[in-house]
DNA sequence: TGTACATCAGTGAACGCGCGTTCACTGATGTAC
DNA sequence: TGTACATCAGTGAACGCGCGTTCACTGATGTAC
């Protein structure tokens, strides 16, 4: 591959070098410089792009909230053709997400970037959330009105529950540790269930 | 605080002062140079007592385990008065170690260590599932036998929840995160027990 | 179409820094007699 | 009790390394006339 003094996209073009290394090693292990060599360009020239190496990250994290809020919403749906296989299909979505965007996954949620630093990014993190609980809302309503948590609650719980399987059973068994028993995706899935049949939303022994 | 050319117990107390520096910046801003100075010593005296940087970090994760092994137990209490009460104490177990112990927390969850290469470590790692596991089973005693998940499944479920909570509303309000909107020992008290309501543990609207 | 010039993306060398690790050493402690 | 000696925990200097960042620069591109 062949590129004369100019690159043409090197900005989209170290974000994505940096979406493998990330991936690869975690957010932390990341670094500006191997980002630069993997994108074949000086380490210098990622300053025309960048404020620095942080900057750099914030952009990977933003870009990742952007694709997950497209990608929950588009897995909701609406609430169609229900509001429970909807949230079902939310639910299998958040951990598509996690496999297939590693990278932008661990900028997001490992990177430990301060969202005061980056409003852009508080905003675009807001915007995601805004559609988890804008689904867990819209089962709510299904719920008894009496006894129902509120949907902030709801998603909280699930959110949770999803980066937990994440973290401890996705992503452990990449590494050396121990692999999961079950496989995510079923872990997951079966957790919500039982959790919904809580809420009242399925029934008892289906 | 003086002493001699001798240290004394130079070992813990690097192991100290490595879990006030991980609980600060992470397992991975985590270094030996600072730890030795930390305890006010050169970095080549750690070498006397750990292998390098990553064996140190081992040893720290493998303190957090047992640790965390014998809080679980002594917070089931063998499962008395109820397995029901018993449980929900290991949730609340669960979080106060995370809380407490953000050191041992992060080496042990967050530090990315393989336990092929420590054997060790993946000995009393094993040992703390096992409690977890042993809890969940007991538990899972007082349903009705057809329809029972197995209790390795039961447990990973209440542990990815915990494990989400920790890393998501606990550890995020702490960073420039965006704080959680409900205490964080409320949030899992909540969630455990809606789940546990869906295995009909507990009487469908308490 | 051709030339002068402004723009600006990328270069390359340099910086200071802290890292993990090694090595020959030295000083304190403990044991043998 | 006193002395010689072995043990070994910690020192201090040195290493090579890769990091993020800066700076004056240069080469390619695009625009004005």
């Amino acid at each position: 591959m062949k590129r004369g003094y100019h690159h043409g996209n090197l900005r989209q073009a170290l974000v994505e070098a940096a979406l493998l290394l990330i991936a690869e090693k975690g957010p932390t292990g990341f670094t500006l410089s191997e980002a630069a060599k993997a994108a074949d360009v000086t380490p210098a020239a990622v300053y025309r792009h960048f404020a620095g190496r942080e900057d750099l990250l914030a952009e990977v994290a933003r870009q990742g909230y952007d694709i997950f809020a497209a990608l929950m919403e588009f897995a909701f749906n609406g609430g169609k053709p229900t509001a429970l296989a909807a949230f079902e299909a939310t639910g299998r979505a958040y951990l598509a997400f996690a496999r297939k965007y590693p990278g932008h996954y661990m900028a997001m949620f490992e990177a430990g970037l301060s969202l005061n630093d980056y409003p852009d990014l508080a905003l675009v993190a807001g915007k995601a959330r805004g559609v988890l609980e804008r689904a867990a809302e819209s089962l709510s309503e299904h719920m008894p009105p009496g006894k129902r948590p509120p949907a902030t609650m709801f998603s909280a719980h699930i959110w949770a529950m999803s980066h937990g399987v994440v973290e401890l059973f996705m992503r452990g068994s990449a590494n050396g540790r121990a692999p999961s028993p079950f496989p995510p995706e079923d872990l997951l899935e079966t957790g919500i269930g039982i959790y919904l049949r809580g809420l009242g939303l399925l029934p008892p022994d289906a």
